[in-house]
DNA sequence: ATACCGACCTGTCAGC
DNA sequence: TGCTGACAGGTCGGTA
């Protein structure tokens, strides 16, 4: 589900709210695949730490604990993080609470069990590169190479890390690209109109709070508004914003793929 | 070395 | 109403 804009509101969400606060006991429950760590190390890591801060690293979520332990989160397709008081009713498909020592709780919630835990001592530095740091030139050096589809590149996260299948499509229109072309087959002024589009459609998306398209809300429970104001994403057979023509949905990578056949070449 | 493709899961919705 | 199949924001491992 959430890619970089909401994976950033959650983590934001949950800096707010849960840094300074302290982890005092966990529950894990019975499903083992959510889980990259032992059961044991993870209730070890975390009982007792101090969460000095929460942040996104690509689609990530990162909990900087005191003692030098991190616990990182991937939300997967369906996966949230919220928080919670004691007294809520368990969401279905609860896979851990952690109590903390405030009285509220974070709960780890994904139906599909995609998502995945796990506790590390070393600093995780995520697969790939930032989107919303890297530089136009490096960009540029990251995809000339690639045989790859430039759709399939864009959501390959050892090359950038945090942009998943909507803002790929988003980005791809507003560059005006079409998403089959080869990535290596782009000129340097497409890359850098990519590179400039990317950057713009993701920081909209934060500012709007990511794109609520079925079931995402943030750390509190609140959807999004990026979804009003995609292009392409989930707009199939919809006029486009811009020249009217109808948007076209294909498969690209194996991934649905939204694009305009007149504005992109 | 690179690039597709199915598998991993559950829920929802369209079509019959 | 109820069943079946397709599809979903992601990633991984096997195969070609």
């Amino acid at each position: 589900m959430p890619e970089l804009p909401e994976v950033e509101t959650i983590a934001n969400g949950l800096h707010r709210h849960v840094a300074g606060d302290r982890i005092e006991s966990v529950w894990i429950g019975s499903k083992p695949e959510p889980l990259k760590s032992r059961p044991r190390d993870i209730v070890k890591t975390l009982e007792g730490a101090k969460v000095e801060r929460v942040r996104r690293v690509g689609k990530h979520i990162v909990f900087d604990l005191d003692r030098g332990s991190q616990w990182i989160v991937h939300l997967g397709m369906t996966g949230r993080m919220l928080i919670a008081s004691p007294e809520s009713e368990q969401a279905r498909h609860t896979h851990l609470i952690a109590r903390l020592t405030s009285g509220r709780e974070l709960r780890f919630v994904d139906p599909r069990r995609f998502g995945r835990l796990e506790v590390r001592r070393e600093s995780f530095q995520g697969p790939g590169s930032e989107p919303l740091k890297i530089s136009s030139g490096d960009f540029q050096r990251l995809f000339h190479k690639s045989k790859a589809a430039i759709k399939a590149a864009l959501l390959n996260q050892k090359l950038l890390h945090g942009v998943g299948n909507i803002y790929a499509d988003e980005s791809l229109f507003r560059a005006a690209i079409r998403p089959r072309r080869r990535a290596y087959a782009l000129t340097r002024t497409e890359l850098s109109r990519l590179h400039t589009a990317l950057q713009e459609i993701l920081k909209e998306a934060i500012a709007a709070g990511g794109s609520s398209v079925s079931d995402y809300v943030d750390a509190e429970g609140v959807a999004g508004l990026f979804q009003f104001q995609h292009c392409v994403y989930g707009r199939q057979d919809e006029p486009c914003r811009r020249c009217g023509s109808l948007i076209k949905k294909i498969v690209v990578g194996g991934r649905g793929t939204h694009y305009c056949p007149r504005c992109q070449r």
